[in-house]
DNA sequence: TACAATTATGCAACATTGTTGCGTTTATAA
DNA sequence: TTATAAACGCAACAATGTTGCATAATTGTA
């Protein structure tokens, strides 16, 4: 049984990804940290972070692994959980959204995991700056 | 107004997407080309084919980038196609499925462009094998 | 058929993102 | 306070994608 340590690195980066409205990729967090750990570092604790369900994985429309804490949905379930991302297109950000139901279509001899809906456009606020 | 040419390279490019049962990364890509063109034209060629509609760029969950023809679809409009793409974590095959309907729901001061909706799991070869 | 225009390619070099190994440091339980 | 395992830093590497520029090739037109 692994012993979790609650590090000044591990709180800093949960922090940064709480106190965001969208989606961070590793680049923007780093950014953020100010170089008080590696860059490894944080790819490593985000790691530990996913693993102890505190963020979410989520890949933007360009490839760009982003993290979110997510925190409307529970976790009880990964199954099926009811949200979206919107990744726009201008500003590269990824926005999640909640209330969202999926009707899913899939053959059974598929064994579902995850669902991942995204999708990408123009936000509110690259909107407004048209 | 660009002249659109087809040459020998774009055109296996777009034959290997197209006999593939499943979507395939720039890397697949390049191996089945045999290197009759480099790997940086292989990049090119794809950026083409997707600006001329002829191919589908989707994203992995683990963020690698992959192409498919999706001949199902018409491209009328690239606002909702109803398919779906399921991303195996165990082969990390891209296969498209048909045949789903998405009901959305989003605030109206987004402006939607794409819906991607990727389920994750394990592929019928994949459960087969375990 | 030959030519001109411009599209497409090759090569080299670089940028970004993510990973691994290993020795050292540090948080936590006892 | 100390032992132990978790976390870290550093360096090096790997994969994926991009850019600039000189050269080659395709296609419409004369």
């Amino acid at each position: 049984m692994a012993i979790i340590r609650n590090t000044i690195a591990k709180k800093t980066v949960f922090e940064i990804i709480q106190s965001n409205s969208t989606a961070m990729s590793q680049t923007e967090i780093f950014a953020k940290v100010n170089n008080i750990c590696d860059r490894v570092t944080v790819y490593r604790i985000l790691e530990r972070l996913v693993k102890e369900v505190k963020i979410h994985k989520i890949v933007n429309i360009n490839g760009v692994i982003n993290y979110a804490p997510c925190n409307s949905c529970e976790h009880e379930q990964h199954v099926h959980h009811d949200h979206l991302h919107f990744s726009c297109t201008t500003c590269k950000k990824l926005t999640c959204i909640s209330d969202n139901h999926i009707e899913l279509n899939i053959p059974s001899n598929y064994q579902v995991a995850e669902v991942f809906l995204t999708v990408s456009g123009i936000c509110p606020n690259c909107r407004k700056t048209l």
